[in-house]
RNA sequence: GCGGGUGUAGCUCAGUGGUAGAGCCCCUGCCUUCCAAGCAGGCGGCGUGGGUUCGAUUCCCAUCACCCGCUCCA
């Protein structure tokens, strides 16, 4: 499948580069791994679709009530959540044989033997060991040295037990690691916690260690309280929240998929328990629904549930929205039942009582959660990969991107057909009008069939062209981004037919 | 992190150990009445840092970025 699909990824960055969708973060520095930047059309594109999903999941909705958390929190927050302490260990790569090890489990024991070497010093060897404790850890060292004892004298003194940790860099390279009789082939010891982490306030140092926070889930549960005493809510309900998010991924890859800034849209559901299951498989369906509705509708898209082995030890059922994108298919949204986990885990480190009061039920408990956890940028990549499309007009190929007028930059470019006879003044006033309710734009340079293909290759749906029956009789040429056919429209119509071409209604029929 | 590939104009790509090219785009003017027209002119570049050399965009080393495969992914 390769050849093909790398072709369309290649083709896809690269008409986001050319229209500026997306552009490499910093790129005249060289750019940074695993950060991106929107350009002009692609922060239009982007802002639609993160409204749209505010606007569905929270605006329209009795139930639901947004947030907007700071991104830095207590640095506690993510004791709690199991951040800090559940993938923070330092790991040592063996580059001979790939074999992982935990930096804190290996110990290097330092052997020095009679037999000197070309320059009169004595034989060294440096080897590591695994284990919970440096005693745990001798015994596979014990018997290398045995087996170098013979060809290098018995060892004059006990091996020198050095914790890998401890070790100065200059020695680094003198370690055989455990699985390897090659020298220096073991990495630095790197810690694979995910988060940024940063200093707040004037002093570096422990104290003042923060987080950049790696998902906008948490500063919905620590605000659960304040939101459950000010907001008049009452279970079930939700609270929705759109943000960055930092996660210093290891290899961050896929043009935008994985990338270490980016912006998350979630929500966290909140129920009596015995309903917990019920609103699980409502948002599953509901959220799936959502990206079909704004035009995610080909068999690109599926809905995963995870087996057992795959749950996180507190969910009893998550489900991933997946998208077949060029690379693969990956995940575009989780939706994981909770439980009470995480207002439990608060609880627990804040000492603060996180339960609900149910005024009907005249009951205290602790809510269970629904999390539909979206990625904006995952999401905008997956509505540029759908739209991206290369059709033959009149026996040329042109690129279009086949975006749902809903989510594209712009919805309407009005044109002059040629630069004279008052065309352009016409086109302008039309364009000045649209411009008060729609995101529109006005071009009169060059060639008319260019500036339809450019806005093709832009997704904007309908173009306006003012030509020389406008001047006759008031009416302008309507074009349709996808059929490439026209219709006409009188000017004084012009504002409520692209409404409601925006908002579906089918085009004329082509004369 | 490992292996492979790529890096020359805004974009797509040629090319050379000796003053760097094309097409498209863009800008200016002329011309143009519906799907990337034509003419004339213009802007603009060898990812970065070292080394070899009289001279490096070219050869070597390092580094960065991107792509692919593996690995990783609370």
């Amino acid at each position: 499948m390769g050849l093909m699909m790398d072709l369309e990824m290649d083709k896809l960055v690269s008409l986001c580069k050319r229209r500026g969708f997306i552009f490499p973060s910093s790129e005249i520095y060289g750019g940074i791994n695993g950060f991106w930047d929107y350009g002009p059309l692609g922060v239009e594109l982007k802002r639609n679709i993160k409204e749209a999903w505010w606007r569905d999941n929270v605006q329209m909705r009795d139930d639901m009530v947004g947030l907007d958390c700071s991104i830095i929190m207590n640095p506690r927050v993510w004791e709690a959540s199991g951040h800090v302490g559940g993938f923070s260990d330092p790991m040592v790569d063996c580059k001979d044989t790939k074999e992982r090890y935990r930096a804190d489990q290996l110990y290097v024991f330092a052997y020095v033997f009679p037999a000197v070497n070309h320059k009169g010093e004595p034989a060294e060897a440096w080897l590591a060991g695994l284990g919970s404790s440096p005693g745990e850890a001798a015994e596979h060292p014990e018997k290398k040295a045995a087996k170098l004892a013979k060809k290098l004298g018995q060892p004059t003194a006990p091996p020198t037990i050095i914790p890998y940790m401890q070790l100065d860099l200059a020695d680094r390279d003198k370690v055989i690691g455990p699985s390897t009789d090659e020298r220096g082939t073991l990495t630095e010891p790197r810690s694979f916690n995910l988060m940024f982490k940063t200093f707040v306030g004037a002093l570096e140092n422990e104290s003042s260690i923060a987080y950049l926070r790696p998902e906008t889930a948490q500063g919905i549960f620590v605000n659960f309280k304040n939101v459950v005493d000010t907001g008049r809510v009452k279970l079930p309900f939700g609270i929705a929240q759109v943000g960055k998010s930092f996660r210093n991924e290891i290899n961050p890859r896929n043009f935008t998929f994985r990338s270490r800034e980016f912006e998350q849209m979630e929500i966290e559901y909140f129920c009596r328990p015995e309903e917990a299951k019920d609103w699980y498989a409502y948002w599953r369906k509901a959220r799936f629904q959502w990206y079909v509705d704004l035009g995610l509708r080909s068999d690109r898209l599926r809905l995963r549930d995870h087996d057992a082995e795959e749950l996180a030890f507190y969910s009893t059922a998550t489900a991933d929205i997946e998208f077949a994108f060029p690379f693969g298919i990956s995940e575009l949204e989780g939706i994981a039942h909770r439980a009470d986990y995480d207002l439990t885990q608060h609880m627990k480190h804040s000492g603060k009582d996180l339960s609900y009061f149910d005024e009907e039920l005249k009951e205290r408990l602790v809510p269970h959660v629904v999390e539909p956890s979206a990625g904006a940028d995952r999401a905008t990549l997956a509505f540029l990969c759908e739209a991206y499309a290369e059709d033959q007009v009149g026996g040329e190929t042109r690129t279009v991107l086949k975006f749902h007028p809903r989510i594209a930059p712009i919805k309407a470019a009005i044109f002059p057909l040629v630069k004279r006879d008052s065309m352009p003044e016409k086109a302008e006033a039309i364009y000045r009008d649209l411009r008060r309710h729609f995101n529109v734009f006005y071009d009169e340079k060059g060639a008319i069939g260019r500036r339809y293909r450019r806005q093709d290759e832009a997704g904007t749906p309908f173009c306006i062209t003012v030509d020389s029956q406008t001047l006759a009789e008031d009416t302008v040429t309507f074009r349709d981004r996808d059929s490439c056919w026209q219709w006409r429209v009188p000017i004084a119509g012009v504002v409520q037919s692209l409404r409601d071409l925006l908002e579906g209604q089918a085009i004329p029929a082509n004369p």
